[in-house]
DNA sequence: GCCGTTTTCGGCCCGACTGTTTTCAGTCG
């Protein structure tokens, strides 16, 4: 039973009191536990089989809670679940999902008219009856039509890459303007979430005029689609690709304090107001209030000072205990893409790379780095074009001809080396040996069952020349599940035996990914964060690594590609020489 | 349903936009 699927559980009972005569309250605290233990780093039911008493320390799971999560531990669901399931029309929660339609109006329609799914929403729109209910006509009953037809297209999250793209390109284009004097992205992509639901971006203007003068032009924008609220300070868009873009327009005075409301989370957000008002003072989006008396909002800073506060880095900010520590001067200094100076794994043309060595290595030079390991597949991997050892030393033959000629860089010998299912090596040790770095992972026998899995990874670590553990979970984001092992077990079997985690930046992968890097952290791993590039122009991955490794909360010190070349040739030498 | 350095009961973040409203409920951020 994993968190993920624990914390649907708790999301659905909440979606279904909704549908109830709930109290708003109790079913917040159902969607704050369900947030909470989304993120959560360990598994609960390590936590469960450790000390059950230990469910009531996490933040918002109190007795009720437990119970409830304890019995979908034991059973895969809970009695309470069924119960509500039992008593709620299926479709209705469909229903609830649609844009413009919450609770209230789901049920008016269900008690009004007895609709029970879209189809008959649908009909009961075309045929007017909707329009005729109470707080109900033609605008509102076209709106839900609208949203019904836009429901199948674009409901998924999209990258971080994608969508920081489209956010960057409409920066540019707001900044065309003379009325725009400060911009940003805000939301889940300056929190630098894995994914991301909708474009947040926050601009500041003067005058009135120039406010106005700022939202026509953002709705000139080419790319938008459909113009879905449009106010005083607050536009939101659908762009022509489906992606829905927020954007508020505020002054100046407000920036910071607007950029922290537009950045959230929500849970945190909650959590600093609360404090706020606690100290007898009012958070908004428009700064910082003592009863009617402004008090701060231009920067960031401000905000967090007149709570009590030192600055939190955006990639923090989910009320994951970063509040906590911030009360005690506590925070992390994050690692910064500034601080790597190497790349431990990418790929040339003598497997499914596309560029040679020698232009990778000016590439990743060209990106500012001190030294690259170069780790093609292996002969496993044989649609890849793997290589046997006898390719492998004859690349590293070409790499020491290569690195001679080479000042200020240092291309090193390694490779992707596959794990075989019985978890042995698929490259002999006298070529491992050859390597300055041993990089494994998994590229099949993804489904074998959960303890033969772990076993079998915990014997690739345990190998004395396996350096770094590649794309732990094997996850693709949208298009394939984690591979099903007992990853605190393995997180434990690599620091024993000195073996660094990945951070994979491809924005597919970021693998391992926030609460992973934080459980590994805590269990003391160290970690190397790569691009995987495939071509010249990936190093940018090494970005979205980095992102991970900060949502993660990790240092400078955490990761091992931040150290020079000679440091980390000796690191290693400890195991390959 | 959760929580407590003034509380074990009585609070629980705060605001924008829309449509249908004559004063605000519903939904969303
Ligand atoms: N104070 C407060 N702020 C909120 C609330 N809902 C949203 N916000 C703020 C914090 C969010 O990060 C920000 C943008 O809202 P979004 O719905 O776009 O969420 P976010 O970008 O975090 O995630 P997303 O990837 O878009 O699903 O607005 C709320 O209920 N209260
Ligand atoms: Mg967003
Ligand atoms: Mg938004
Ligand atoms: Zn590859």
């Amino acid at each position: 039973m994993s968190n993920a699927t624990i914390a649907e559980i708790l999301q659905n009972i909440a979606n279904l009191l909704e549908l109830q005569n709930a109290d708003h309250f109790r079913i917040v605290s159902y969607q704050r536990a369900a947030q909470t233990i989304r993120g959560y780093g360990k598994e609960l039911v390590e936590i469960y089989q450790t000390d059950p008493a230990q469910l009531l320390s996490i933040p918002g799971i109190g007795k009720s809670l437990a119970e409830k999560i304890t019995e979908i531990i034991n059973t895969g669901t809970c009695q309470y679940y069924q119960e509500l399931l039992g008593k709620t029309e299926p479709g209705l929660l469909e229903i609830m999902q649609l844009r413009d339609v919450g609770p209230k109006k789901t049920k008016l329609f269900y008690h009004e008219l007895g609709i029970k799914n879209i189809d008959q929403l649908k009909q009961a729109i075309q045929s007017g009856k909707l329009s005729e209910l109470p707080r109900m006509g033609e605008k509102s009953a076209n709106k839900i039509l609208t949203a019904i037809e836009d429901r199948a297209t674009f409901k998924e999250r999209i990258l971080l890459d994608e969508a920081l793209t489209i956010a960057e390109n409409l920066i540019d284009y707001l900044k065309q303007h003379k009325a725009c004097k400060q911009v940003s992205y805000a939301g889940s992509l300056r929190r630098r979430k894995e994914t991301i639901g909708d474009i947040d971006l926050l601009a500041t203007s003067d005058t009135a005029k120039n406010k106005t003068a700022l939202a026509e032009h953002f709705l000139n924008y080419p790319a938008t689609q459909r113009v879905l609220a449009r106010g005083e300070t607050k536009i939101s868009v659908l762009l022509s690709n489906g992606r829905q873009v927020d954007l508020r327009i505020l002054q100046t005075k407000s920036f910071g304090a607007a950029l922290h409301y537009f950045t959230g989370s929500k849970e945190h957000n909650i959590r600093i107001r609360e404090r706020a008002r606690k100290m007898g003072l009012k958070v908004n989006e428009y700064g910082v209030y003592q009863g009617e008396r402004w008090l701060a909002g231009r920067r960031e800073e401000e905000v967090f000072a007149k709570v009590g506060l030192p600055y939190i880095e955006p990639e923090m900010r989910e009320d994951q205990g970063e509040i906590e520590l911030a009360e005690q001067q506590k925070l992390p200094k994050l690692i910064q893409l500034k601080d790597l100076k190497g790349d431990l794994q990418l790929h040339s043309n003598y497997t499914d790379g596309n560029a040679t060595i020698a232009d990778m290595a000016t590439a990743a030079k060209a990106y500012g780095l001190e030294y690259m390991a170069l780790t093609d597949h292996t002969k496993s991997l044989y649609v890849a074009g793997g290589l046997m050892e006898k390719q492998l030393e004859t690349q590293y033959k070409k790499i020491d001809a290569l690195n001679k000629q080479l000042k200020g860089f240092r291309i090193l010998k390694s490779a992707e080396v596959d794990i075989k299912k019985d978890g042995s090596l698929d490259i002999a040790d006298k070529t491992l040996a050859k390597m300055d770095s041993v990089l494994v992972s998994l590229h099949s026998s993804f489904t074998l069952d959960k303890d033969k899995q772990t076993k079998r990874v915990i014997k690739a670590l345990e190998n004395p020349y396996t350096c770094i553990f590649a794309h732990p979970t094997g996850r693709i984001i949208n298009q394939r599940r984690p591979v099903e092992f007992d990853l605190e077990e393995i997180i434990k079997a690599a620091v024993a035996n000195h073996v660094a985690l990945e951070i994979n930046g491809q924005p597919a992968r970021l693998d391992l990914h926030d609460r992973h890097i934080r459980l590994a952290k805590s269990l003391g791993a160290k970690f190397v964060i790569s691009s995987d590039s495939h071509s010249p122009s990936s190093f940018g991955y090494l970005f979205f690594g980095v992102a991970m490794a900060r949502r993660g909360w990790l240092e400078k010190q955490d990761v091992l590609n931040t150290m020079s070349v000679d440091k980390l040739l000796a690191y290693f030498g400890r195991k390959t020489k």
